[in-house]
DNA sequence: GTCTATACCACGATAGAC
DNA sequence: GTCTATCGTGGTATAGAC
């Protein structure tokens, strides 16, 4: 039997992602677990099963490869957003408060590391590597702006509070438990629901 | 007239603190500014107005230094909450929670960089640093669970919220702060307010 | 697409003069 | 208490073989 011409026998699709895709995703946790300076090209190099000079031939430098990892990380999130967006337009405020922050912290703890990685690096990432992920986050952040702009108008969120600021809060509550929070010991749902309740209704008694 | 026996004219209290503390000083400024692996023992000294060599007089490794920084951070953070509880021991839950809001976050904007510099540096930290550190951080984080929990005994928390989660949800919230708030734009007491409403009212309409 | 070999540099740290 | 000088290590990145 001739092998199929579509599909040669070479040891590519077999056993995880090719190259590119192991850097990358190797790298991004490497990022997420010590942080991006603490993390030598020789590690990642070492993680995706290569050897350190092997990753230039995927990356010019190991700015873009961090780049290329914020971009991605950003993509999940907005993805997330999207999808929340979709299946929760036509509910309540609530309803959608909820399904938007159970999707950012599925963004963070369940489609791998990338959006983790963006938000724990990018406060001490180039400013380069900064300047050019900017404008994507920028992007996010309007969406959240526009969302919760829209429940002000229906009356479902308090129109005292400045949007601006109740976004800076919720961002910083959810991102804030990569410090603490682990996926393997509690329930995201259960998680989720308890900052949408404190950001709905606060703790008074 | 002959120099005073008790102050010889020499140049230390006259320009700023002395070496030492100008070390720790432009350390916690610079691991703030741009983290811990990003910053160099030649740029911590040549802020300080020395050479690389002569902070090893003062500190015995960058680790070292780092401890003391965050130790430092840790100690500004439990005098801002131990003049709080002086201060509103006797008032009511929703007083007391709004003036440990404006302790905290004053120790992040107003009491020098150390606050700010633990709090974005101790994740990243080498382990054997958070390792030495983290019973500090443990007694300042039972501080908060001893408030909340009395004033979940007194009814004036809702007792169904955990207050573990409470607290880390409020932290990430105003320790994230450090990311985009600045006290030159901003008032801080406004936005001790509004974190403080959020908290206790949610943002519900 | 990955390898070996290496250039080049910045880093943390030490020793000893002053 | 600060300096100069330097050591050794590990970092990013490149060149060229395979």
């Amino acid at each position: 039997m001739a092998t199929p011409a579509a599909s040669p026998a070479l040891p590519t699709a077999a056993d995880g992602p090719e190259g590119r895709q192991r850097v990358l995703d190797e790298a991004a946790a490497l990022f997420l677990a010590r942080g991006y300076a603490e993390t030598s090209l020789r590690g990642i190099a070492a993680a995706a099963g290569m050897k350190a000079g092997s990753v230039y031939y995927h990356f010019a430098s190991k700015e873009a490869l961090l780049e290329a990892i914020l971009r991605r990380g950003m993509e999940v999130m907005v993805q997330a957003f999207d999808d929340a967006e979709s299946a929760t337009r036509d509910r309540d405020g609530r309803t959608r408060i909820a399904a938007h922050v159970r999707a950012h912290l599925a963004a963070l703890f369940e489609h791998g590391p990338y959006t983790a990685a963006h938000v724990t690096t990018f406060r001490t990432a180039p400013p380069a590597v900064r300047d050019a992920i900017v404008p994507e986050r920028d992007a996010y952040e309007a969406m959240w702006t526009r969302l919760l702009g829209e429940l002000v108008t229906k009356s479902e969120i308090d129109g005292d509070t400045p949007i601006g600021l109740s976004r800076l809060i919720l961002f910083g509550a959810m991102n804030s438990s990569l410090e603490w929070f682990d996926p393997g010991r509690g329930s995201l749902d259960d998680f989720a629901e308890t900052v949408t309740r404190q950001l709905w209704k606060g703790i008074a008694g």
